[in-house]
RNA sequence: GGAGAGGUACCCAAGUCGGCCAAAGGGGGCAGACUGUAAAUCUGCUGGCAUUGCCUUCGCUGGUUCAAAUCCAGCCCUCUCCA
């Protein structure tokens, strides 16, 4: 058996699920967030960092790591987990989210994507058979299906064909992965079109697949309609398998999404914005770059526990990063991974505790209040 | 003392045979964006005030002109070379 989940609890209220994924590499308690590392690194932070941060499994990218620095590189490395000397549990996006983000660069046909590649040029195609072998050979515990990630707002009947396509690169997927230790995920499209979304969840469901992903939200669609799509899943995948929400990782996604039964997310938001100085806080994103904190001496968030609140002032994190140090940037990853980190623990503590209801209403009247609208920070 | 080069906005630096110049570009500064990472990236603002517009500004002072950062005169200052 690849990989084993435990639905350990149910909320009685909520969709809100508490569960246990045990891979080759250790177990996730669920709902988890799984901080990105892309090209296997998540930037910035070491992998004795993230398991200080409590980081049970990350995601790292496939096309990435197949451009660069090649999958022989890899193998000969020792596999994807010695060569970044990380013991933790490792998935891999197939490459299904550049068929998004590089839509410059790539031509999406039946039998498979043909990229020009964002570093040399050079052309590759990728079919869902070598996106398999591709991830067969990186290692990771848990690989994606290749699929079609189509931005948003995006004509139903395109949306359409997005569908049916991910559906067949599915099927493809399942026949041409090898590796017993390695679950499979498929991955249910149809944006916000919820026949397609209930088409899609439907055809994949199907096949059996030891685990669903829920890819093509958070690309630009407003909240409310990611949020009644994630509803509109819930019961249309099997409860005892787990369910990963692709690319969301905002403070109010998470614990919207972990109501609505969502056991997996990840995202690049907390380590990105961290480069670019912003920061989480309980009481909203602070851009640390900003004059305001030009002499605070006040940690980034008071009521943080994390070792970069604990030690640095906020005066001197700006400080870095108006010097371009990177040590700034290193700081305020760490303390965003951190802040998901606790969220996630105390989203997991209230489910464990029969009270996540409670728990629900008083975060989300906080989260709301601080990062519901343009994001800013309210004691700015 | 002689010869030459130059002083432009917070800094550096274009522009100088007159108008299209509140003045290129870069830096710095200020703010914003970022959600399965082409991202230590990208965008906007950066003389003042107000709605198009007006006002003050290119070392200083004066002059020529309808019009001057640009032309003329004097002065102040900086740098290089020669004595």
């Amino acid at each position: 058996m690849s990989i084993s989940f435990e639905l350990i609890r149910n909320c009685p209220e909520t969709g809100a699920r508490l569960g246990k994924l045990a891979t080759g590499h250790g177990t996730v308690d669920t709902p988890a967030f799984m901080p990105v590392g892309t090209q296997g690194t998540v930037k910035g932070i070491s992998t004795g960092e993230l398991t200080e941060l409590g980081t049970e499994m990350i995601l790292a990218n496939s096309y990435h790591l197949y451009l660069r620095p090649g999958v022989e590189i890899v193998a000969r490395t020792g596999g994807l987990h010695r060569m970044m000397n990380w013991s933790g549990g490792i998935i891999t996006d197939s490459g299904g989210f550049q068929v998004f983000s590089l839509g410059g660069l790539r031509k999406v046909e039946d039998d498979g994507v043909t990229f020009t590649s964002h570093i040399d040029g050079s052309t590759h195609y990728l079919t869902p058979e070598r996106v398999m072998r591709i991830q067969n050979i990186l290692g990771s515990d848990i690989a994606m299906v290749l699929d079609q990630c189509p931005p948003y707002p995006m004509p139903y009947a395109e949306m359409q064909l997005a569908v049916e396509r991910t559906t067949r690169w599915a099927a493809r997927c399942r026949d041409a992965h090898l590796r017993e230790e390695q679950a499979l995920f498929g991955i249910v499209q149809g944006g916000v079109y919820r026949d397609l979304r209930e088409q899609s969840a439907a055809e994949l469901v199907e096949m059996d697949f030891p685990g669903y992903a829920i890819g093509g939200l958070s690309v630009g669609e407003p909240k409310e309609l990611m949020y009644d799509i994630l509803d509109l899943l819930d019961p249309l995948l099997p409860a005892e398998k787990p369910r990963y929400l692709m690319g969301v990782g905002s403070p109010d996604a998470l614990l919207e999404g972990s109501r609505l039964g969502v056991d997996l997310f990840d995202c690049v938001l907390p380590t990105r914005i961290a480069r670019n100085g912003r920061v989480m806080t309980s009481r909203g994103y602070l851009n640390i770059r900003n004059a305001v904190y030009a002499a605070d001496t006040a940690p980034l968030d008071e009521e943080c526990g994390c070792p970069v609140c604990a030690n640095y002032t906020r005066a001197y994190i700006r400080h870095l990063f108006n010097a371009g140090e990177i040590l700034g940037m290193r700081l305020t990853s760490y303390h965003n991974l951190y802040f998901l980190a606790q969220l996630m623990l105390k989203i997991r503590e209230a489910i464990r505790e029969n009270g996540f209801a409670l728990f629900y209403g008083q975060m989300k009247k906080k989260l709301d209040q601080y990062y519901g609208g343009a994001g800013k920070c309210k004691s700015c």
